[in-house]
DNA sequence: ATACTTAATATGAAAAAGATATCATGCGCT
DNA sequence: AGCGCATGATATCTTTTTCATATTAAGTAT
């Protein structure tokens, strides 16, 4: 697929020789008339004008020189950008992540990947583990960053580890416990607790009730949709005490302080996740690029 | 070149499925199949995921797939436009005329066609016969309307007859020579006589001056570098008389009267006149029309 | 006229594209 | 699990297209 015809046209055209333009083709001069009259067939217009003595452009050809120069321009373009995007130079990612996964090394990542990226338009979304799987599994968006534990059945899918993080309590300042280094976990029986719905991450819900009931904490749920600002705001608010994911810590806050919990709780496991055979070269990139951002 | 690749690339990723493309390709698929392959191999980048069960873009195809559509848009379009240039129904033609050409029907002609050929550019400009030969051999103009007779070089041009015009004398109302219907030659002997250059048209001066010698004329020359709006005004002003072509007496003129001449004067003939080899469908078009609009 | 330049034509060779037959793979269905 | 069905890939041969060599035709310059 190289134009081959219109690439003779333009050779003919700025030689304005047929004898020339054959040896500038690497060609013989008659096969080179031969093609040049089946274009001219093919338009049903003549685009020279042949002597003996010179060879010009008809104003056809005249027409036709500029347009196909921009042709062959466009088809480069065309042929570049498509390799980018099988590089993974280029193209459009969408992300799903959950609120943990923001952290300031995550926000560090994405930047510095679009900067090194220009030719990527990623679309971040922050969702919960169970919209993001729905996501990808209806195509919305290419890549999750979520909550991954081993009773989910995502057998579809494929994953990656991002990162795995430990649980925080977040106080009040002023509650009792804050005194304490660090905060057995039984201590948190009848305490009121606010904590996501279990419709947002199903299983790490139903891993983290698991641990607190075997260590025979009976807590007092407040529910809310999202482990988001919402959470620190009533944790400072002295509604509650939240178990939290230890990048929560990141976003300081008026009122509200955090303690390691001693004691059994599931991990926090943040993985990359996708579906199968979906992984291209750019989600690639991004995602090592970001899992490198963890490790320093 | 009938991007043959190109459009076994859409038609597949159209069909997402090889059999059914080859069949609307009026090929066999393994052909299809290794053609699809040569793009790959070209672009360095695999466009289809293929399995026995399905086929699908990648994101390099999904890329791919939009542009090729608009490159053999383009194409076709480009095709459109070289036809039409052939065809003589799209372009550009710059057109050098004597004033004297400039009459109602040829403003309705050049008026008509513009609006019979959408596509066509005309570019007009209005000049002297010495100016338009110079600018048609050196290729500023590609068609000229211009006064010629047998005394002019023009072996390295065509031409082709417009109109032919009368001479008109060009009297102020008040002038003595008013009260005839029809004035005799010889009356114009000593009269102050407002004339173009030499230059302007040389060899319908030198005529002209040949057959006023002839019959025993010597005016009394004042020269002015063409035959416009200013000889009339000069006229109207008392300033002297002209002869005029014919066509300058669809512009009337408050003051100014024209009277026919009675005696041998060369006639004003308007040719149509271009460079050899260089009469272009479109040049035909133009010239057929305007000539059609003189003889009714 | 004669030599020279240049594009067109004729004919056969090489390369590219296509057809037919066959294989490999994966899925659904008993 | 085994069988049939659908689908794309591979191998090999045929056809078509493109190209090269030799030659011709036409026009210019000497």
């Amino acid at each position: 697929m190289r134009f081959r015809k219109l690439n003779y046209f333009i050779t003919v055209a700025e030689e304005l020789h047929f004898g020339r333009a054959a040896a500038r083709l690497h060609i013989a001069q008659p096969p080179l008339s031969q093609q040049i009259k089946a274009i001219e067939d093919e338009l049903g217009a003549v685009l020279f004008e042949r002597s003996s003595q010179k060879v010009s452009l008809t104003p056809a050809g005249e027409a036709l020189l500029p347009q196909a120069r921009a042709l062959l321009q466009n088809w480069e373009k065309i042929q570049e950008q498509v390799r980018s995007v099988a590089n993974g130079t280029a193209g459009n990612l969408s992300l799903g992540f959950v609120w943990a996964a923001g952290t300031p090394h995550f926000s560090k990542g994405i930047a510095q990947f679009k900067q090194d990226n220009h030719g990527v338009t990623l679309n971040l979304e922050e969702m919960t583990t169970a919209h993001a799987l729905d996501a990808l599994r209806t195509e919305k968006i290419d890549l999750a960053m979520i909550f991954l534990n081993p009773l989910m059945d995502i057998t579809d899918l494929e994953h990656q580890e991002y990162e795995i993080q430990k649980h925080l309590l977040a106080l009040p300042d002023n509650h009792p416990l804050a005194q304490k280094d660090s905060v057995p976990l039984s201590d948190l029986h009848q305490l009121p607790f606010i904590s996501f719905t279990r419709q947002a991450h199903p299983s790490l819900y139903d891993q983290i009730m698991h641990s607190l009931h075997a260590a025979g904490v009976e807590p007092n749920i407040v529910q809310i949709a999202r482990l988001t600002q919402t959470t620190r705001t009533l944790v400072a608010a002295g509604v509650g005490v939240a178990l939290v994911p230890e990048s929560t810590q990141f976003d300081q806050r008026e009122g509200l302080t955090y303690r390691p919990i001693d004691g059994v709780l599931p991990e926090l496991a943040i993985h990359f996740v996708w579906r199968k055979n979906s992984l291209t070269p750019l989600m690639e990139r991004l995602i090592t690029h970001l899992h490198a951002q963890v490790l320093r």
